[in-house]
DNA sequence: TTAATGCCTATTAAATTACTAAGGATTTTA
DNA sequence: TAAAATCCTTAGTAATTTAATAGGCATTAA
């Protein structure tokens, strides 16, 4: 039921790249550093990212990534179904009995509904926004 | 970002009693016999739906188990939020930083809004419905 | 009393997660 | 040209989770 911390850090790639769009490429190193996360790892994850081709990569000193299109036409989703795979609140949905299949068909839809309407644009720019006082965070 | 077969099997488990509803015990044999799953596995999954009060077990033989509460009361969310644990799609949502937060605050409650929205009498009755022709599985 | 059930604990094989390690290939700049 | 910075690739691994299996005790209806 969880998002692994594969789409997790790719996001956070992502949303890092979407910031310095147009300004040249930005070393996984940055990155790492920036979010306290092991480089290593990191380079582990935008493999498939370029691979699937939203990102670009630079070679040799002062190389790094820039994203292949602009931030407002990738989507959460583009990065969460390279990495964790295809959207699906379980394997084989089609295989379930009716009622059960709906129910997961609902799940996903609605999760979809969120990823693919979230661009890399509207991660990027909210970054400071505050959470409302109050809000529930285990429910 | 899956939901395992502690979940799913969990709701199989409950869709069966549901649909046996005021007309006495079901015991896991039956359930597990009729759903193709081992029994011994069952056992542990309904351990803690019993201990979360969802359902009530009768002991010896033509014993078995039944729901505490009518089918039009008990979700989906809650047999989930038992087997799974609570609904998130990321741990420590309140850790993150804003953008990433509201993100998975959405997709938390899109899944809530489905889960909690599905109650055992649904699944239970609507378990003879067809999928509608050329629906996509994988998105 | 026996058969049918629930109840409990332990073990395990396989997969996944989240890294770490090591080093090669490429490119820029001093 | 040498050095530094970066990407690129493969391999290994400890910890955790998943999805069971195994064995046996406790309870109760017939």
């Amino acid at each position: 039921m969880k998002i692994s911390t594969k789409g997790r850090y790719g996001l956070t790639i992502m949303i890092e790249l979407a910031k310095k769009h147009g300004e040249g490429p930005t070393s996984l190193k940055t990155i790492a550093q920036a979010n306290d996360l092991s480089e290593h790892y990191l380079e582990q994850l935008i493999a498939p990212l370029r691979n699937a081709g939203l990102v670009k990569s630079i070679r040799g000193a002062y190389g790094g990534y820039i994203l292949t299109d602009i931030p407002a036409k990738i989507t959460a989703g583009d990065v969460i179904r390279v990495l964790e795979g295809p959207i699906t609140p379980v394997e084989g949905i089609e295989d379930e009995e009716p009622a059960k299949r709906e129910l997961w068909i609902r799940i996903r839809d609605a999760i979809k509904g969120v990823l693919d309407n979230t661009t890399l644009e509207d991660l990027a720019n909210h970054s400071n926004d505050e959470t409302p006082e109050g809000y529930m965070f285990y429910i």
